[in-house]
DNA sequence: TATTGTTATACTCTATAACTATA
DNA sequence: TATAGTTATAGAGTATAACAATA
């Protein structure tokens, strides 16, 4: 690791040779880092792979929840998904209007929307399932078949976790 | 997995009982929304951890690059972090008018701006560093420690991960 | 011509809080 | 009182494209 001492005299300074030579340090261990960039590859893949027209990953995974879940209300979507109730509606609304799903308010609970998915919402899921299935398999060539079980099995916990489940920490690693 | 070949007809549609009871048929598989969910947790807890006084997960990367790479300059930061170099331009103005870095236009190249940590940079840093690392021990204890290594590297993969690799794909699964 | 950093702009995704209508 | 969904609003994080200075 580099001096970094210095505080501030300029004279000396030395511009980095180049990228390889770098230092990250705790950001070698940094799991935040790399999550957020390991999705944003992903999550550019999938579009670039299913095209500008298909829906963007946010709305396939809602738009597969109601196809594989009829009767599903909204709050149970973003739990499943991950996701604030209010970041649902306007998906929702969108694929009422554009003719993928319906909903229903039934008379046991006036308040709830159950959705279910048209002929032409299980249609579109089940194209871009197929598609959505070789980006997924673009992405297990690199993670590998035997690990990637342990990969998703790890990512749900890392999920679940909460501050609620913390354990106390008195020291660093 | 129920059927979900309705076309609207409103009568016969059923509420979900229970979230655990819904299907998620092959966002079980879907790599790109666990690694979206497991990302945002990361961050919470990392924020939660050093409090809001501290600098945010994006700045704490940035200033542990400066700290490690003495002389980096902005293109290499953001090469580093996976973003766009006009992405660091807010960050490293702030950092330098906080007194945090400094940077410096070497006469031999002068469109680069080498930055370096000042004593002030390097002590935040490192006090941050610390709860850094306890935030990962929070997490290795979800990763579980013979699984870590292979965590960070298969998501270092998938970040590499780019169209130029790919290889020609002509059927699902 | 190419590169560094800057700026303006805009996009995506998401949450919070206040609201309504129901329960 | 509590819950489902809606709305308005705002924030974080990021990219694209055009630009000036410099190589």
């Amino acid at each position: 690791m580099n001096d970094a001492t210095n505080t501030g005299a300029a004279g000396d300074i030395v511009a980095q040779d180049v990228e390889d030579a770098l230092e990250f340090g705790i950001l070698n261990e940094f799991v935040g880092m790399h999550l957020r960039i390991a999705y944003e590859r992903a999550y550019a893949d999938f579009v670039e792979r299913l095209g500008d027209d298909a829906l963007r990953p946010g709305y396939f995974t809602i738009l597969t929840l109601v196809v594989n879940n009829p009767g599903i209300s909204q709050t149970q979507i973003g739990r499943a998904a991950g996701r604030d109730k209010s970041s649902i509606t306007k998906a929702l609304r969108w694929m009422e209007e554009t003719g993928l799903i319906s909903r229903v308010r039934p008379d046991t609970d006036r308040r709830t929307h159950l959705s279910q998915a048209t002929r032409k919402g299980v249609d579109l899921q089940a194209r871009m399932e197929i598609r959505a299935r070789q980006h997924l398999t673009a992405l297990n060539d690199l993670i590998g078949a035997d690990h990637r079980e342990e990969l998703i099995s790890t990512l749900k916990r890392i999920g679940q976790f909460s501050d609620l489940d913390r354990p106390a920490l008195d020291e660093a690693d």
